[in-house]
RNA sequence: GACCCGUUCGUCUAGCGGUCUAGGACUCCGCCCUUUCACGGCGGCAACACGGGUUCGAGUCCCGUACGGGUCGCCA
């Protein structure tokens, strides 16, 4: 029996992260098994669907590294992969109810019959649940084929299950009292069922129930703020689930490595913005120099800052500095441009020694004397100007720190040196003494 | 309301009857490292929802209560 799992979105919104980590999961459970991971459009709904959604929904998956075997521009053995264009076969198992007499209708609509019993599943995750369809009026039986010829949720995504040979089904919580009404239509066309396993909801950093507009809802605004995408996925398989390790960040293959069904939590999680963050920056941490300029250039240039030819040795100073390659742009715009801001709290901190200015000036003149200009002989005319002024190297250096860059914090000193040449490291010094003796 | 699922530090979690004076991670605080900023290292604050059982022994099993989440559509 081969291992197929599948997700299966409806194109009504942005790609959610509730949606993409059930995908994650189906997707790392289909991989590790060396199985397949199928996509399938649910669109069912004309109503709500959209174009842009579709798109959403391809490109947050691909984004985040999840490929699928089969799905729409993949095609398949079991397409097509849009519901919508699946009538043909919803129409083939819908005769079999018929024939089977488990239909009847109602104002125009036709519902299941269920049969009037308990259905126990037996949930991977949550274990065995029964539930009574002996009490009617809890599960009153179920519109399958509304009055205007269309197939509702239920059915179609029963049959298309049956279809494309699935053999896992994993889906959120929210599915969990479906299911029964699933085992029943499943059991009605005289098929066998795949195995469930239900995953606990993202909550919230609150606790409420996260949905379409809530904060960090949307895949989309974690490329535009600058995460990895294998930070987020990272983060959002360890919402629910558990490597029984003490490490927790780890790359898409030991993800696939790890993963399993058995370690899925059952009570819902709730989303970490921080954390989340946190592991974004250790994922950076490990990019090499090259990968990190690639992967914030977009965004440095969206900022609206020439890049330059040292681009990659710029953004390498800050790469352990930054959670969010967002944050790129702000934290090297100094190097990058002339025209930046001071941040007046560094000023002020600065300002707190009286006898800075004088001091700063003198250093310009040390730095001026230098020929061959680097960020050793920088620093050693720091430290002989330190010392000729009874003074230690280290009070002098975050006042050139916000000289130069305008800030308390940045990149290492040493590389601001470098990275901004002798020239302008004067210049900046000096009109930053006149800045303090006006002050 | 009915029916399901759940409940360990603020948050994510380890724990599957004794090894728990409950471990790790994020956040916060302190120290160290760093002549600067970070990173990093070390340490600290901080939790078994409550009440009954079962047991020699319960965070771990059972039952209630409370709280949270989910579901009750011709949405998916």
């Amino acid at each position: 029996m081969s291992i197929r799992t599948r997700f299966a979105p409806s194109p009504t919104g942005y790609l959610h992260v509730g949606g993409a980590r059930t995908a994650l999961f189906n997707w790392l459970f289909a991989r590790q098994q060396g199985g397949s991971f199928v996509l399938r459009i649910e669109d069912t709904d004309k109503e709500r669907n959209t174009d842009e959604a579709r798109l959403a929904i391809f490109e947050g998956m691909s984004w985040l590294g999840m490929d699928w075997d089969e799905g729409p521009d993949k095609g398949g053995e079991f397409g097509p992969y849009y519901q919508s264009e699946r009538n043909e076969i919803y129409n083939r198992y819908f005769e079999q109810l018929v024939r089977a007499d488990r239909v009847y209708e109602e104002d125009g609509a036709w519902r299941f019959r269920f049969e009037r019993k308990t259905v126990t599943m037996h949930d991977l995750v949550c274990g065995e649940v029964t539930i009574d369809y002996r009490d009617e009026s809890n599960t009153p039986d179920m519109v399958v084929k509304r009055s205007d010829g269309s197939y509702v949720f239920h059915f179609v995504n029963v049959v298309d299950d049956l279809e494309m040979k699935i053999s896992h089904v994993i889906r959120g919580e929210d599915h969990l009292m479906n299911t029964p009404k699933h085992l029943q239509l499943i059991e009605a066309f005289g098929c066998s069922a795949p195995a469930y396993a239900h995953i606990p909801l993202i909550l919230n950093a609150d606790g409420s129930k996260m949905s379409k507009r809530d904060e960090g809802a949307a895949v989309g605004d974690y490329q535009k703020q600058g995460y990895l995408p294998a930070a987020v996925t990272n983060f959002l398989a360890l919402l629910g689930w558990n490597p029984k390790t003490e490490d927790e960040v780890f790359s898409v293959s030991e993800l696939i490595e790890r993963f399993s069904l058995e370690q899925v939590n059952r009570a819902p999680a709730r989303f970490d913005i921080e954390k989340c963050q946190w592991m974004n920056q250790q994922h950076l941490a490990k990019l090499g120099d090259e990968e990190f300029a690639a992967a914030a250039r977009p965004l440095v240039e969206a900022a609206g800052l020439a890049l330059g030819d040292q681009f990659e040795r710029i953004a390498a100073a800050v790469k352990a500095k930054v959670r969010l390659l967002s944050e790129v742009p702000a934290a090297i715009d100094f190097i990058l441009t002339d025209t930046f801001d001071l941040d007046e709290e560094a000023l002020e901190k600065v300002n707190n020694n009286a006898d800075i200015a004088p001091i700063l000036d003198g250093l310009a003149d040390q730095f001026d004397a230098i020929t061959d200009w680097s960020a050793d002989a920088a620093k050693q005319a720091l430290n002989e100007f330190a010392e000729a002024k009874q003074t230690k190297p280290g009070k002098l250096m975050f006042p050139l720190r916000v000289a130069l860059s305008g800030r308390g914090h940045g990149p290492d000193l040493g590389d601001i040196l470098t990275l901004l040449g002798k020239q302008r490291c004067l210049k900046r010094l000096r009109s930053f003494v006149s800045k303090l003796k006006s002050t």
